[in-house]
DNA sequence: CAAACTTAGTGTATTTTTTACACTTGGGGA
DNA sequence: TCCCCAAGTGTAAAAAATACACTAAGTTTG
């Protein structure tokens, strides 16, 4: 950063840290990008400056969209990272440079968080992302800037969320059997939960019926299949 | 925002939600400044753009402390505010002029939560505010831009905080009656609360102890004074 | 000094929620 | 037919939440 700047205006940018859920582990989606000298590459949260016409909502939703090809999903803001050298190497920064007044200045992001189904979103790279892909939580790499900070309080967050806020139906698919939104809820919270008292629970709370439809191809006692009550969510 | 400009990075403010309780009423803290044409006066959140070297939460205490004299409390991140057409009046804001170099950008706001003893602070103005007061909240003016909905919106976090995380206790004198924490309570949840069992809640926590002393000075019976268990906290 | 006023302080019964825990069932595969 | 596997089910105990009304101890007033 310039020494010899004064109150130059910051640079802001989004960065979404979306969540996928495959069924059997958490996982996270990042790109992997050319550093200036084109010899190293780094990982990092999908996320790019913000253009002057946009709220912060839309602006995360069309870098997402416009680096990972993925839209249509839910993002929800939960905190701006802004600590004066959060992105300290800011030379390397390919995609700041010609296209802003103040390229040198430090950069504020404003996170966004979100949770969806692999299946339905097949990441493609574009823009800046040499590659976009869905990395395994628990064998996470080194990623840029204080992306890993960044994440680690999404995670928090989107944990709280779980268990104060009821959230996270929506990443079941139509019809599904109550052992797999407990193994859902096992797998964010990262522990394991009693089978009949979870049940109990969830049937309480009538936010699921059952219909008279059974699982097949399992090799196993077929379950019941459910479905959402839209209504009651 | 003017036409011919593309990227112009963007004006960051903080802006500080200060709540005050006084034992009686929940009190929040505005500052009243002069629009540009020198005639009309607004209120507002007391907030202003940062600088280069500090990060987000230096700057809310910083910003608090330079237009309201308030220091040393707790200031505590809750949402950035980037509609791009937030602050639209913004040739109103005569502190902007000659500070930055996008002076007509559009200004995101990183907006600071805290809840505090009204006695503690004194509010004083200084920098572009002509008063500085403390504003009951159920009378509370239109405030400029959307600090209204900013207000709200702290709101309801803290009553979140209240109730999922025990916050609060610090707003209490070193000493105080099991009937000013209810007390306190009931005003920031809005709700009155049962006596009986409020006390038999608290008393479980064991964030209290009871000290052998008496209220004095009060025209009924005098209740025990707790003081605080700051381990169990 | 007696009466009135005001908030402090106290207990119980009921309901609801949470927790702990182990066996039988039904389908597919071998 | 037997084995394997997850599905599915109930109960008892403990803990937490709720509803509810009177007496106590000071101060003020007449």
């Amino acid at each position: 950063m310039s020494e010899t700047l004064k109150n130059v205006n910051p640079n802001v940018s989004v960065d979404c840290v979306v969540f996928g859920f495959d069924n059997e582990k958490l996982n996270i989606l990042l790109i992997e990008q050319k550093m200036a000298n084109k010899e190293k590459v780094q990982f990092a949260l999908p996320g790019d400056l913000i253009v002057d016409d946009e709220g912060l909502d839309d602006a995360a939703n069309r870098v997402l969209s416009e680096i990972t090809g993925i839209s249509g999903v839910f993002l929800r803001q939960f905190k701006a990272f802004g600590d004066p050298n959060r992105v300290s190497d800011i030379k390397d920064l390919d995609w700041l440079k010609n296209y802003r007044q103040n390229p040198q200045a430090r950069v504020i992001t404003v996170a966004y968080l979100s949770l969806v189904k692999m299946d339905d979103f097949q990441p493609e790279a574009s823009s800046f992302a040499e590659r976009v892909f869905w990395q395994e939580l628990d064998s996470l790499p080194s990623l840029a800037f204080d992306h890993n900070q960044i994440l680690s309080e999404a995670l928090d967050r989107l944990r709280d969320d779980f268990v104060n806020h009821r959230t996270g139906f929506e990443l079941l698919p139509e019809m599904f059997t109550l052992g797999q939104i407990q193994k859902l809820y096992e797998i964010i919270l990262g522990k394991e939960l009693d089978k009949r008292n979870f049940r109990k629970k969830i049937l309480k709370e009538k936010l699921v019926s059952a219909t008279n439809q059974k699982q097949t191809g399992v090799l196993h006692k077929p379950a019941i299949l459910y479905t959402l009550n839209h209504e009651n969510i």
